[in-house]
DNA sequence: GTACGTGCAAAGGTTTTGCATTACA
DNA sequence: TGTAATGCAAAACCTTTGCACGTAC
């Protein structure tokens, strides 16, 4: 399903995800936007998150095993993540890794991700 | 839930999960056990499986979207993942790592996880 | 007018939970 | 005997799907 129709539901979800970092579920975006749109509905949600993904403007992360979680920004890099609270946070410079051939199992690599687990701020705070 | 009792069943799940290098789904794990022991049932499974979670014995993947995937494998490796088939291969190199403090956004760090995307031979096959 | 998008409700798949029964210590 | 574990079924989630109704081109 392409995305030829910009509604005022698509809208709202893509000006929303414009510049978040939150790493959403379909359910915050809904939740999110439906303050502003009350009438849309958590189907058009996801419909809506299917075309951006076809058409790579949103990237569809498998970091959360609870749900889902969403990312505007599809340009390579990586993420350090909450392991109680579940926040994911952008890490904004470059890690340098290679994947030595003899390593590959004779697969063909086409992308990486690096996770970076731990407690954010908040959490350590709560620890206490 | 500690693991008390060593039951037939969890007795079942310990020898099929031993030296397994599948990453097998909770279905995968009932589906297998089953063939010897076909009264067990799912529930069991994932009895078990939080058991095993709680005692460090197994480690859970949040790679697959789809479904939970359980790795025997407790110490720290990483993985390379078939986009088309899901399969998951361990990566046996050690990839040396680090996250600059100034990147670590207040986060204590816990430990970090490296997954490479790629096509399995079996999928590159299958593709022509 | 026709294709696309919406919203609702139902269905599908995975995981969790409640509870009566079984069986080990 | 008392506690832990099992198995079944139901429930709880998240996500997908079917379909009738709107709506933009």
């Amino acid at each position: 399903m392409a995305m030829t129709r910009l509604t005022p539901q698509r809208a709202a979800i893509l000006e929303y995800l414009d510049g978040n970092t939150d790493h959403p579920s379909a359910e915050d975006i809904y939740r999110a936007v439906r303050r502003r749109y009350p009438m849309i509905s958590l189907a058009t949600v996801y419909n809506t998150l299917d075309a951006l993904k076809q058409e790579d403007a949103v990237m569809e992360l498998s970091i959360d095993t609870a749900r889902k979680r969403y990312d505007p920004d599809t340009r390579p890099h990586n993420h350090l993540i909450c392991t109680t609270c579940k926040r994911i946070v952008d890490i904004r410079v470059r890690l340098p890794l290679r994947l030595p051939k003899s390593e590959q199992s004779g697969f063909k690599i086409t992308g990486k991700h690096v996770e970076f687990y731990g407690l954010c701020p908040d959490c350590q705070d709560a620890q206490v």
